[in-house]
DNA sequence: TGTACATCAGTGAACGCGCGTTCACTGATGTAC
DNA sequence: TGTACATCAGTGAACGCGCGTTCACTGATGTAC
């Protein structure tokens, strides 16, 4: 087609900037990555970048939300699994789609770690999408034998095991060449969470 | 004391940068300090700065000195603990090491993550450094009824638990005014870590 | 003890590098008639 | 269908800001005799 090929190329160039980015911010993180980085990646000059994205931070909230885009849909498919969290099966579920999603968007669980930590107007952000996914939470614990009085805090105990262990194997040891199987790590976490949390 | 004034007036100023920069660095960041916050924190000139350092990071790392002589005199100080890791009372001492030493040094926590991030030969050096207190942590996994058959990943799942929960809590929630009592803290972590190690 | 000189910590303005951002220009696509 | 003009994506050299780093200078401390 002849027509509307202005906007097909400015969205190809758009979509080849994001792809670029996520390879360089997989390759050496967020911070280290240059503009330039960018758009010689991408094969483009470097004034392009700007008639796209204001900044590098604005092409990191558009990844983030092609990222949460996706999310959606890969929840909608899915959502089977039991509320009960003494249920070992509805923990190792919650974990299992935590680290197929981390190592699926790798580039940007880095670039908005390190972004959030120079800039904690991003991290509260952050936190506010992810407030449903507490919510949900929350609802998983109140069916434990003996809920939790505060179950935040279970929350966030559960939320760091999982992106500490993640970042600590899917992003530094792998930078190593020390791999972990996706099973072993899903396996060991379910574990950890399953009887720590059924015996508290 | 007239002689070695001169002497003394550079170890204060440098004692002044030191604590200047860890004031300055729990306050707003270790990349998001300039080296003339650091000296207008401590009340000297920009140029003094280099007279005792070669640039920001070779003082965080005359602070990672100074943070692991001090942690080798509290650990000699009070290194009774059973080697028992079934034993609730060997974790939640452990627990509550970690826990009362990143309170104490949470501007070097702070700057080491965030340098470690931007900079992974760094990461690489800490990981040397804590070599032997994951040696230690073996010795305890041995002593489990059912010693797993690689404690290395029991380790890393451990230490990403307590420095993601006491960086959630101690540096991004504590900056928005949510605290959590050590307490309430330490117990959950030791219930966590107890039943999920001695469950598995 | 006193004087003359050397050394050194500290100072802050000036320098210069790196990198984000701009902008005049090009060539191609779209529109008007 | 053809021609003249407008619009727009892309280009890359040039600009300029921020900040790390330097350096000539000051005043005080140490040393020599």
């Amino acid at each position: 087609m002849l027509t509307g090929s202005r906007q097909a190329k400015a969205a190809g160039t758009e979509a080849a900037l994001k792809q670029a980015a996520r390879e360089v911010f997989a390759e050496r993180g967020y911070l280290n990555t240059k503009i330039t980085d960018i758009t010689a990646a991408a094969g483009r000059a470097t004034g392009s970048f700007y008639n796209h994205f204001a900044g590098k931070e604005e092409l990191l909230e558009a990844l983030l939300t092609d990222m949460l885009a996706e999310a959606d849909d890969v929840v909608l498919e899915d959502a089977e699994h039991s509320a009960d969290f003494s249920d070992r099966a509805a923990i190792r579920w919650h974990v299992a789609m935590f680290w197929r999603f981390y190592q699926q968007h790798l580039p940007e669980m880095v670039a908005l770690k390190q972004a959030s930590m120079v800039d904690p107007a991003l991290g509260s952000r952050l936190q506010q999408i992810m407030a449903d996914d507490d919510a949900h939470m929350v609802e998983h614990f109140a069916h434990l034998p003996t809920p939790p009085a505060d179950p935040t805090l279970h929350i966030s105990a559960m939320n760091a095991l999982m992106e500490g262990f993640a970042y600590q194997w899917l992003v530094v040891n792998a930078a190593d060449g020390r791999t972990i199987a996706d099973d072993e790590a899903i396996e060991l976490l379910t574990d950890l969470l399953h009887h720590g949390f059924a015996g508290s």
